[in-house]
RNA sequence: GCUCCCAUCGUCUAGUGGCCCAGGACAUCGCCCUCUCACGGCGAGAACAGGGGUUCGAGUCCCCUUGGGAGUACCA
């Protein structure tokens, strides 16, 4: 049998980071194994889910490129499926009709934790055999009620819980929709899921599930559950963090392959690797070696990650990113440089893309300010015969060989002229040319202007001078 | 309350009884490189929650305590 994973998400707000990761895990090990991913959405809970969100986790994980092979698959279309395992469960006698009211379950609850037990269903309709007029009865699964329910949990090892801590759920409301347990099973049987990676708050859901399985005939599929992320300060992970929602990051001006290299690390490792790409994730990774402890995000780290991918990706690649972020800055891309050549540029100095595209303003924007402390520091009367020196060199430099090597050979042929080092020139030119006194190395800075432009910002310095 | 899960540097983690007076990475702090800012290089500080066992030997196994987390719905 074919090796399947599956993804089941329910469509009530946008695919979180910790979802991302459920997902990413499942994705990974079907992956490996030449198995299938299989994307389902939890969406009988009518009340909250929407159609938005449900558009938030499709972009999501088609941004970090968890692409699912077969899906997505709706419960809400699989009603009449419910139904028929639900009835003959039923038939079977492994369920039992309840007509218990909503208030006398409360009231129980209140009871039974008032005396400091644990609530649970009293089995009143247990053995009830004729039916409560006017009452639209429930549908209680019928769980053991000795004996226990071990599983081999593939991250945290052998797990058991006594039946008698169990109580007999509602698997059919009385709205006529299935309860998220029991439509689970019933999916992930006509799914053939064999392996459900999901978050450890389903791991009390798990025993009542293989008692599912069981009453259906079934072998449960194995399960592995993963711990929480949580914030920097260990508590969950909230918008006051700063990014919970994936399209977040590439609002923020993350790379895809950075969140995923990064969150592929939150709770699992290989040795003392750090980096890896998409084949190596593939290839290493194991859901056996994930952790069992919670892990705090560490923005810090993710930023390092994403400097790392912005150096080493092809700046093609990049610039495709990047391009977004300009348009978002509102720049006039047709009068400005390459976006790859900024990447160049400034990946060495920026976290982000979206930084990256703050830092560009100096070379899409028509007008640039000036900084005041740069401007007196370094546009002085001082200053000016080495502006006028690298000027009459830069445009010296035939317009089609302008390049930050002929920038570059500009200003040291100017500085020598002057008897100068490159920098007791530089500085001047940075800010005549960006207004400010940080910027990429000088040649870039000046290239990156194009000679037109370069030229006159240099002529414009002259005069403050 | 009850049930279940968890516990190595600030953070992510390596470590599966001796190779660990605990290794890597991020962050922090020095130094070097240098036209600014960075990148990079080198180096430093920084952890086995506490207590009992088991063993010749415990970060590694067992128990307890403490501290976190999850579940306890006609939500998923």
């Amino acid at each position: 049998m074919s090796y399947r994973t599956r993804f089941a998400p329910s469509p009530t707000g946008f695919l979180h980071i910790g979802g991302a990761r459920t997902a990413l895990f499942g994705y990974l090990e079907a992956r490996r194994q030449n198995g299938v991913f299989v994307l389902r959405i939890e969406d009988t809970d009518q009340e909250r889910s929407t159609d938005a969100s449900l558009q938030a986790i499709l972009d999501g994980m088609a941004w970090l490129g968890l692409t699912h092979d077969e899906g997505p698959f709706y419960q809400t279309k699989r009603l009449d499926r419910y139904r028929e395992v639900a009835e003959q469960l039923l038939a079977s006698g492994k369920a039992y009709r309840c007509w218990c009211s909503k208030e006398r379950l409360e009231q129980m609850r209140n009871d039974l934790e008032a005396a400091g037990e644990k609530p649970r269903y009293d089995g009143r309709c247990r053995e009830r055999t004729d039916a409560e007029p006017g009452v639209t009865s429930v549908i209680r699964f019928r769980n053991p009620q000795s004996g226990s329910v071990v599983f081999d949990d593939k991250v945290r090892g052998r797990i058991e819980i006594q039946n008698s801590e169990l109580d007999d759920l509602i698997i059919w409301r009385s709205d006529q929709f299935p309860t998220y347990n029991f439509a689970v099973v019933v999916d992930d049987i006509d799914m053939a899921i064999t392996e459900v990676i999901r978050g450890e708050d389903h791991i009390n859901n798990t025993p009542r599930q293989i008692n599912i399985y069981q009453a259906l005939g079934r072998t449960p599929p194995s399960f592995g559950h993963l711990p929480m992320i949580h914030g920097p300060d260990g508590a969950k992970l909230s918008k006051r963090h700063g990014a919970v929602s994936v399209m977040q990051y590439r609002d923020d001006g993350y790379l895809p392959d950075a969140v995923i290299n990064y969150i592929a690390r939150l709770g699992w490792s290989h040795g003392d690797q750090e980096v890896f790409s998409r084949a190596e994730l593939i290839e290493k990774f194991r859901i056996e070696d994930v952790n069992r402890a919670a892990s705090r995000f560490d923005f810090d780290k993710l930023a390092w990650l994403n400097q790392h991918y912005l150096k080493s990706e092809d700046p093609k690649l990049v610039a495709g990113h990047l391009l977004w972020h300009l348009e978002q800055k509102g720049y006039d891309l047709a009068r400005g440089p390459k976006p790859e050549d900024v990447v160049v540029a400034l990946r060495e100095r920026v976290k982000t893309l979206k930084e990256m595209a703050e830092r560009a303003a100096c070379w899409y924007v028509e007008a640039i300010e000036f900084d005041a402390e740069a401007k007196a520091k370094h546009l002085t009367a001082a200053a000016r015969a080495g502006l006028e020196a690298v000027r009459a060199q830069l445009a010296a430099i035939t317009a089609s060989d302008w390049s930050p090597a002929a920038v570059d050979g500009a200003l040291r042929a100017a500085a020598e002229s002057l008897g100068l080092g490159l920098g007791k020139v530089a500085p001047a030119v940075r800010v005549a040319v960006t207004g400010t006194q940080v910027s990429p190395s000088i040649d870039h800075t000046v290239f990156l202007c194009g000679q037109p432009l370069a030229l006159t910002r240099i002529d414009a310095a002259i005069g403050m001078c």
